[in-house]
RNA sequence: GCCGGCAUAGCUCAGCGGUUAGAGCGGCGGCUUCAUAAGCCGUAGGUCCGUGGUUCAAGUCCACGUGCCGGCACCA
């Protein structure tokens, strides 16, 4: 009977937004739960994808003159290209236009519509002339749309009885089967599910909108958004496809998404899987926003931060890295040059790159080139083994909490008992008496473990830089962490390989 | 309007009934040279938003006030 896989998800990203750096914070979160699953030992599936049916990718196809497939084909690809040099370690990429896709959804929209959790009715609303688009009263208000251009006008339309699961799904928040994080969303998703919950409309004829999934009992309209996007969770799963892959991953074991997508997965979806007897996801996360001088960044104000160009810059794991330490799961954080340049300069280069420097030249200077041997610990466990053994003891409760920022912080603790013990030992002193070779050795043993037990830690944070590291020492990195964090991994007599300096001054300042 | 959350050092935050309220970054002073002008030590003394209350004891619980933020059904 093989084990259940760790399952975690990205949001399906809509083709005609471009990759930016909320899509790529959730995607980075996801990539780094992954890897840290892995390490300790869970089998891992890891989804992300696209989303591509809809009007505004079917508008944005016929003004490039293109079919909707290539165009979303090459909005997709842009995605995965994305993802690719930011070291994204998804297990499935999946694109709601896949022919499996639409067979899922059409068997669930079928099996809903036969049971009767699916029935015609009119949808009523405010149209928009010109740009053909039903609009919300909310969004009348904050986009200040012109009433003049709006119509009311009602439609037939399919409607899904998302109302009857109300209870069902308050039942499964309140007892925690279905947990919402962080504690504020829950109770923001609890106060919504206290009034009435209404129907869905999950329809749009396709005289109106032809790029979506055919309804399997009506070819005269196309699913809308719902069905159509959060049935990828299941999908990707193996659902209807593949049984065994589907037991051995459903259900989810978390969602990621930005906040503003939370009312979708918290009460939508869970309401079609009840409806549809699919077992619900165990959690849900929703992280904040990245902020740029307090506000949110969006184009119309033009403070949108390219993420890769920082990558560009600085370097693939130095924007992991940031995105994960920065960010307190669940708010929001600020995003800035000096903020950026802060943990790089400071985490990265000082405390970790600097450290292993002076690991790797003093073992060449007073060592041999060769990790010596631990002859003794004088005065009781130095405080960077006592800081390692903690860290182990925390770090799967971390993990499991989805509290990434505090893994980061964490190593860099562990990092700094490190360049304490340097200047505690002075191993260049002792290094001058003949009497105190099992000193040196120690204290370079010690600072050179220091080193290696925190990069395994961060390797799923910055896998290449990590790995570097690691190589520094002599050492390949681990694939089991929780061995990897024991004290007394590195075997005395490894070579040191000493490389460069591995996170150089970026732009340094003129002196 | 209704519901909910937050308000702790210059900045970002931890602390969730009990000794002199903490960390990182920044600032200031000193030490050091193995190292990426990196590191280490010390320090700066903040009405823990305000008022009232509960308690032997309150950033830490309750009430009210002020300020900020979030949610309020078809919106990825």
């Amino acid at each position: 009977m093989p084990g259940k896989a760790f399952y975690v998800t990205t949001p399906i990203y809509y083709v005609n937004d471009a990759p930016h750096i909320g899509t790529a914070y959730t995607t980075v979160l996801a990539d780094v739960i992954a890897r840290y699953r892995r390490a300790l030992g869970d089998d891992v599936w890891f989804l992300t994808g696209t989303d591509e049916h809809g009007q505004k990718a079917a508008e944005a196809a016929e003004k490039r003159g293109l079919t909707p497939r290539a165009h979303c084909d090459e909005l997709s690809q842009r995605f995965r290209d994305t993802w690719a040099p930011l070291q994204i370690s998804y297990d499935v990429f999946i694109r709601t236009t896949e022919p499996r896709h639409l067979r899922v959804v059409q068997a669930v929209l079928d099996d809903l519509w036969k049971r009767g959790e699916i029935y015609r009715g009119t949808y009523e609303g405010w149209y928009h002339v010109s740009d053909e688009i039903f609009v919300t009263e909310k969004e009348i208000e904050e986009k200040a749309i012109d009433r003049s251009k709006l119509r009311r006008i009602s439609e037939d339309n399919y409607f899904f009885r998302m109302g009857r699961q109300r209870d069902a799904i308050r039942e499964a928040v309140v007892s925690g089967r279905l947990e919402i994080r962080p504690a504020s969303r829950r109770n923001e998703v609890l106060g919504f599910l206290e009034k009435d919950l209404g129907d869905l409309c999950i329809s749009r004829p396709k005289s109106r909108l032809s790029w979506g999934v055919e309804l399997p009992f009506d070819r005269d309209y196309v699913t809308y958004v719902w069905f159509d996007a959060l049935l990828n969770y299941v999908t990707g799963a193996g659902y209807l496809q593949d049984d065994a892959t589907f037991a051995r991953t459903w259900p989810a074991d978390v969602h990621l998404m930005g906040k503003d997508i939370l009312t979708t997965h918290s009460v939508y979806w869970p309401a079609m899987l009840l409806a549809a007897g699919i077992p619900l996801p165990r959690r849900i996360l929703a992280h904040g926003w990245w902020l740029v001088g307090g506000t949110k960044m969006s184009k119309s104000i033009g403070n949108v931060v390219d993420p890769l160009s920082y990558a560009t810059k600085f370097g693939v794991d130095a924007l992991r890295w940031y995105l994960v330490r920065e960010m307190v799961v669940g708010q929001d954080a600020e995003f800035s040059d000096e903020r950026f340049r802060a943990r790089y300069d400071g985490d990265l280069g000082n405390e970790w790159g600097n450290l292993l420097s002076r690991a790797v030249n003093m073992i060449g200077r007073f060592g041999g080139g060769k990790v010596p041997s631990p002859a003794l610990e004088h005065g009781g466990p130095s405080e960077p083994r006592t800081a390692a053994a903690a860290l182990l003891d925390t770090l799967p409760g971390l993990v499991d909490d989805v509290a990434l920022h505090r893994v980061g912080e964490a190593a860099m603790d562990l990092l700094r008992a490190g360049n304490r013990h340097v200047d505690l030992t002075q191993p260049w002193k002792a290094a001058k008496d003949p009497a105190k070779g099992s000193v040196v050795a120690d204290a370079l043993y010690t600072i050179a473990e220091t080193v290696r037990v925190a990069s395994e830690v961060l390797r799923p944070i910055l896998p290449t830089k990590a790995t570097d590291a690691l190589a520094q020492l002599g050492v390949t990195p681990s694939g089991d962490l929780r061995a990897a964090l024991r004290w007394g991994g590195l075997v005395p007599g490894t070579a040191v390989v000493p490389g460069p300096v591995l996170f150089p001054r970026v732009d340094p300042p003129a002196r």
